[in-house]
Order: C-alpha cells, then sequence, then structure tokens
DNA sequence: ATGAAAGCGCTAACAG
DNA sequence: CTGTTAGCGCTTTCAT
C-alpha cells in the first residue's frame, strides 16, 4: 500500500498537476479560481475522501473548536444534564467538547486546566469544585487568552464570566413553601459550605424563614455526600427531636433522604414532609411526587452555550448571568 | 504587548541564544544535553509557563491524545455512567475524551465520526443508534488506520471490536426470578427492537421462561421511551389482563413504569411485581427496593477502557468483549 | 486565474 | 554536547 492515497493538498495537488494553494482555494469555493479547475478538484478530493487535516489548521490558527468542560463529577444529575445540553448546542454550532472531570480535586482540577490549554480550547466552562481556594490558575489562562466561562459553583467576585442558578431566590422559594404547608420543625441538609452555591441557597431559606415566620425551628446541617445525608437522616428520625419537614439542598442529598425515609418506615407526607432542589428527575418518581424547586442544567447548559456566543463576538470579560426558577408542586409537603 | 513572550521553543531559544532543539532536547530531560544547560531552560520554561502546543505536536506525530465517544445519548443512566468511567481511566491514560450525543440519528452519529476523524482521535468508543444499519462509515474510518470499538448497542457480526453485556445470560437471570417469585402472568417490555442487546435479550428472556415453565404467560412489548412505557402500562393495568409481573429491560422503561404503577394506584410488590435490568440507581431509590439484574455502565467503561490499552498496544482488530452480571435481589418480586 | 514561498511550533535525522 | 535542516498539512501574502 503506497503513502499516493493519503487524502492531502499537496497530493491531490500533484495528481492534477497544479499547485496546493490553487487546490486549497478551490477547495474554500475561493472567486479567483475557475469554475472547471474547482470541479476537478472538488471531484477528486471527494473521490479520495479528503478532510483538512484539523491539527495543520489549528496550528495556523491557533484556534481549535473544541470547547473545554471541567466538572467536578460527572456523576451528579445536575452536571450531567448541563453537559447533555452544552454539547447539543455546542454541536449546532460547529464546537466539540472535551469533557473533565476534577474528581472534587483542585489539584486535578488544575490538571485539567492544563490540559485544556495544551488542546487551545476556544473556551472553558469551569463548575469549581468544593475545595478550590486558588483562582490564579484560572486568572492565568484567562490572560492568555482563552475566556473562562463558570457556572453553576463560581467564584465570589465579579471580575469573571458566569452563569448561574439564582440561588439565594431557590432558598427564598423554600423558605416560603415550607411555610405555606405550616410545618414548623425543619430539618435542612446541605452540600458542601465552602461554596457560594451552599451559602447562598442557606441564607435565602434562613433569612426568609425568620423574617417571615420567627418561631420557626430549623436545624441546619452540612453533610458531604449522599451516604451521609442518609445516615444524619436516620438518626434525626429516630430521634426525639423528628422534624416535621426535610429541605434538600440537591439531588445527591435527596436521595441519601430518600432512603434514610424509606429504611426508617417512615412515609411522606403524613410522618414527614419532604422538599428539594432538583431537576426533577428523582421527584417524580417517587409517590407522592416530591415538590421541589427546579434547577434545570438543561437551562443553565442552553444559557451557557449563549452567553459564550456572546463573548466571543463580543470579547467580553464579566457577566453574571442568572437563571430563575420556580416551585414544582408534588404532594410531599 | 509584545509577542515576545510567547512560550515557545523558538522564543526560549532566542533568549538563551540557544537553538531551539537544544531546548526541546532539555525539556524533555534528554542525556546528551548538559545538565547546567537543562538548567537554564527549565527555569526560563518555567517562568514563561511554557505549554509545548499540542497541535505542533500532533502535526508531527499524526496523533492525539483524545478519544472520541459516541453514544445515542448522554441523558441515559448508562451510557452516563459508562462516559463517567471511561474519563477516569482515561485520565490516567493520560487520554481526554470528546464526546457526541447522536441523538438517536444515523446522520448525526456519521457527522460524529467525520468530527472524530477531523480531529485524529486516537480511537473511537461507539454505542451505535438503533436506527443504524450502514455500517460503511464505520469501516472507513476503521480502515484509515483509527480503531474503534463498539459498545454496548453493537453490530452483529464478528468483525469488530465490540465490548458489551451477556444481553441473553441477563434475559436469562431475569426469566429464572420470575419463576422463582411463582408470577404467571408476565408483561415485558422492551426498548427499539433494531438493537441487538434488545433482541437478545428478549430470546433469552422468552426462551428460558418456555423451557423451565412452559404454561407461563407472557406478553412482551416494544416501547421507544419512558413516556410510551408509562402509557402501556397504565392501559394494561386497568385492563382486565392485569400482569403479576412486569418486566423492565432498561431504566428508561423502568421509570415509566414505575410512574404508571403510582398513578394507577396500585402497589408493589402486593398489586404487581417488578423486574428490571438496571444499573441500580432508580432501584434502591424505592420503597420496596426493586429486585434488579445488574448492567453496570461503569464496569463496561473501565473494561473498554482496558480493551482500548490492549487494541493500541497490540494492533488487535477484532474481539468480543463480554460483563457478566447479577441478580439483585429488592422486595418488588 | 494560478503559483511560489513563508511560516504556524514542534520533532528527529544528520552533522559536527 | 549542540546546531542545522527538513518537514508534518495547511493558510495566506505576494507575485505573475
Amino acid at each position: 500500500m503506497h503513502m499516493r492515497n493519503k487524502a492531502t493538498l499537496k497530493n491531490i495537488a500533484n495528481q492534477l498537476g497544479i499547485s496546493i494553494s490553487t487546490v486549497s482555494r478551490a477547495l474554500k469555493d475561493h472567486p479567483d479560481i475557475a469554475t472547471s479547475t474547482k470541479k476537478k478538484v472538488r471531484e477528486l478530493a471527494d473521490l479520495m475522501d479528503f478532510e483538512p487535516n484539523a491539527f495543520a489548521v489549528y496550528l495556523r490558527t491557533n484556534q481549535s473548536k473544541v470547547i473545554g468542560v471541567i466538572v467536578p463529577e460527572l456523576s451528579n444529575f445536575f452536571y450531567h444534564s448541563f453537559v447533555t445540553s452544552v454539547e447539543e448546542e455546542a454541536r449546532k454550532m460547529g464546537y466539540s467538547l472535551i469533557i473533565l472531570q476534577s474528581a472534587n480535586d483542585p489539584v486535578v482540577e488544575e490538571a485539567n486546566l492544563k490540559l485544556c490549554k495544551l488542546n487551545r480550547v476556544a473556551g472553558i466552562f469551569v463548575a469549581l469544585t468544593p475545595e478550590t481556594k486558588d483562582l490564579s490558575p484560572f486568572d492565568r489562562i484567562n490572560a492568555s487568552g482563552i475566556p473562562i466561562l463558570f457556572f453553576d459553583k463560581v467564584p465570589d467576585d465579579n471580575e469573571y464570566i458566569k452563569v448561574c442558578i439564582a440561588d439565594r431566590e431557590v432558598g427564598k422559594i423554600a423558605a416560603r413553601a415550607i411555610i405555606e404547608s405550616k410545618r414548623k420543625k425543619v430539618f435542612a441538609l446541605f452540600g458542601n459550605a465552602n461554596l457560594s452555591i451552599t451559602r447562598k441557597r442557606k441564607q435565602g431559606l434562613v433569612d426568609e424563614l425568620k423574617t417571615l415566620s420567627p418561631f420557626i425551628d430549623i436545624t441546619t446541617l452540612t453533610v458531604n455526600n449522599s451516604h451521609d445525608a442518609k445516615k444524619v437522616t436516620i438518626d434525626m428520625l429516630k430521634s426525639n427531636q423528628r422534624a416535621e419537614v426535610i429541605f434538600c439542598m440537591s439531588d445527591e442529598i435527596l436521595t441519601g433522604v430518600i432512603m434514610a425515609i424509606h429504611q426508617s418506615g417512615f412515609v411522606i407526607p403524613s410522618d414527614v414532609g419532604l422538599l428539594a432542589i432538583s431537576n426533577g428527575f428523582v421527584p417524580k418518581l417517587m409517590n407522592p411526587e416530591i415538590t421541589y424547586i427546579e434547577t434545570s442544567g438543561d437551562q443553565l447548559g442552553r444559557r451557557a452555550m449563549k452567553t459564550f456566543g456572546e463573548v466571543l463576538e463580543k470579547g467580553i470579560t464579566k457577566k453574571l448571568d442568572i437563571i430563575e426558577s420556580r416551585l414544582i408542586k408534588g404532594g410531599s409537603l
């Protein structure tokens, strides 16, 4: 097998006895090129199944049509639906996705960032790990001209491009739902306290609760994963301090709490009420369906991609984009 | 801002007054280079935050450290967990993932394939769409030297590298679980009939059922999605032909069936039994937990990556790799 | 309307 | 131990 059939511009040019640049232009439908030449070139190119070598193109233009997506972990409803919808939108715009998981480790996160840089991605979408303190690696990437868009788990200050849920508002919606249910004793579970998303949701919930109903009895707890959520819920349920309603800040926590309630033999909503922030998949699977405040990764993904389009066009470097959400009533309250 | 601080070999070489190749070798810790030179080079490289331009490297070596993953859709438990674990393993081996969804459309699938080729990926992992009939695009890619590894939804014939679940065996396990439960009237729901995975699971179930318990009454039905599964189940439940046990070939179907049962006001397992093929996430969330045959995307992903390693090393072009699974007893039967 | 040539950043064979 | 050179495949400027 000869190398002569390698599909490159050079090869096509040689076989046709014309120059490489003419072939390149013909394939790009450049107005200078004679129609007859274009025809010849295109036919041979098709025959040879020619595809331009992306690396060569990238090397020239120093820009790839690839977006890097870095999430703490993919095995998480929210990120998973985010990635799904970003991929869909990106494809429409001619981009592909490189997906990287940080495994909740800032060291891996930084390595992933380096990988993105290595691959000269057109941009990076990042949801921070709970442990990330030092943002300088991100600043450096930004300085090198690769736009970074933070989503969901975003840095606190406003020097960045951020797309996120209206977290404080989500907490407030939860508070109002609880008050409407007339239940007084609240057990509220939150994820990692380092995250602004956690702080804001908690603040929103607690402040609104205290403002609207001063005598409410609320216990808040921080858990690291589904398993911990299950454990603390079981303990709470079998204590003499059983809450009237459990609030879960995420799907991960929710799944743990559901298992705990089942295992403890309690019934929703008569023994205990349940309210969550969720994308709705798990809530709709339960009987009765669980009341939740909807935060959709799909929606966030689409918005992120749209914002990214604007960033590329207009060269924006700061922006705060907020997605509103709403209460979906089930029968768990 | 000058261009002088662009971190390239050339730039480093200029500033140090040495040649590009010396810099290249120094950075690679080549034995020929003097320790003092290495030191100087490395210091400046660090200072400049040098990263080799991956495109230039790829262009030379014509091989990227990227694997393409093409799935019908990411919003599917199985693929999602597959991707998650493949990403983990790939990262350990120095690879990144480009992830593409075919949206159950062979046309998109082919476009995705082209994208992979364009990006000169080191290999491609594919789960076919239910509608894919023509395998010639895959053959062409294969011929061009990019190894393709099929998983889950694989082609029928054995000319490929395939990693899959022991589908027939999974069906048989289900059959035996049903027989053990003493329930006689079976309502079995399957996904797209074009897929070998569907045919095999169905065959396994039906054959084993008929062999071991000739008088069993089994109705099989094909549905396209969760919503359809819900609809047919509701119809079945309210008919006078109510089954004693419902079998679901996938998580997608299972979720529809669960909602149908809830909505119809029936209770598991006293009114109707339930058995599924699943990764376990949904089954463990229910009360009682649902009995299922475990097919784990995680496991398949890890195996796929391992097989891929062998493929790269040994240049294998055919292989059939099968993952066994087992029954996890819940209380739904 | 076409071609020649330079160069993107890197590697590696060859030459000292 | 270090430098020179050619070339990966493509784009693009400048000639002609």
